[in-house]
DNA sequence: TCTTCTTGTTAGTATTTACTAACTTTGCAT
DNA sequence: ATGCAAAGTTAGTAAATACTAACAAGAAGA
């Protein structure tokens, strides 16, 4: 899915609205009004609403992807990328606020099939590859192994969701940075090996 | 806030249809229909939609308290209420499936400051329950303490929730108190004192 | 210059949604 | 039995929503 200049704005005001008060705030009128545009136009650019919420849902994907991907074919050791690869997302999270929503959408996309089907294989794929690190990890010694490593990518991807969570329910009034470091030192504390 | 035998009906109802599909799914009409009668006999019950699901909420608030504090009551040191309580809750969940929807609804409420409010209130209400029972381990030395308790029950909570979401977004397809009891052998593992 | 494609416009529509008005039925206390 | 409040009915409405039809401006290449 290759998207032009004008429907990456598009995806990024709809992320926008999203981020502000939930998918009931995307509507075509709120989208065209973000964009300065009349309603009709958005039609020139996708097919529908359910075609937008889709391009915001691979935009967002890909983004993720490629920097996870980066920490992946790095030197570092299991327990590193997994460091390296929390503070990513906090940082990345912490960047872009408006993105928390579309990417905690799960319970969102419910009445739609196609959109659900996405969000659950994006979770999917995320998961897989933390349990993959951690497996890493336990290999080369710097993770213990007495547990299994999918329960413990449950364990980091939870509680990663679970800060995140509170900090957009707060009002981002927290530093999720500073947050992220905390959860980081508690986790390596209970899983790495010594 | 009591409520009578149908508002209760309609509550469950309420319930029912946000379980299957989400609130999109939660329209006057639907709930109408699951009730068996029109939609303006439920305005005989409740003055208007966010009434319903302010009810919704402030129910499931009120049974899973009363189940946590039975728990918080017994004789039982943290690390057994802290068992015990994660077990409460995936059988809970695992009872109630439609419930999970309303309790995760966290981002969904965000349209509207009132359920917003409530929901986050909910929330806060059982992460300083948690937080209280692991200090209290700590105390006693049945849980570790090189680890801040709030820490540790962002990891409880966090994890507890993403299993569940799981459970959900495979269409329940896996059984959750095993994977309930999986994950507490875990966290016990990792924060027992030994 | 003329054609054509892209991207915008205004005006409108069918459907859905939460909710109201006005009337009827039902069950119960006196 | 009767009066009355509670709980239901039918018929409707204003507003919102996603989307379409038909037309217009402008850039771009031949």
């Amino acid at each position: 899915m290759d998207l032009s200049k004008r429907q990456i704005e598009i995806v990024e005001a709809a992320t926008k609205l999203i981020g502000e008060k939930g998918i009931q705030n995307l509507t075509t009128k709120n989208l065209a009004l973000e964009m300065g545009f009349s309603e009709p136009a958005l039609y020139r650019h996708f097919t529908g609403k359910t075609d937008i919420l889709k391009a915001v849902l691979v935009f967002y994907k890909e983004k993720l992807k490629n920097g996870l991907q980066s920490v992946l074919a790095s030197q570092l050791n299991g327990l590193e990328k997994l460091e390296q690869m929390m503070k990513f997302q906090f940082n990345h999270f912490s960047n872009n606020p408006a993105v928390i929503m579309v990417i905690f959408a799960e319970t969102s996309f419910q009445y739609d099939n196609v959109l659900s089907n996405m969000v659950v294989k994006i979770l999917e794929q995320k998961q897989l590859l933390v349990s993959q690190i951690i497996r890493m990890g336990q290999d080369e010694d710097s993770i213990r192994n007495d547990i299994d490593s999918a329960q413990l990518a449950t364990l980091i991807m939870g509680s990663m969701r679970f800060t995140v969570l509170r900090w957009r329910l707060s009002d981002f009034s927290f530093d999720l940075r500073k947050e992220g470091i905390s959860l980081w030192q508690t986790t390596e504390k209970l899983i790495k090996k010594d």
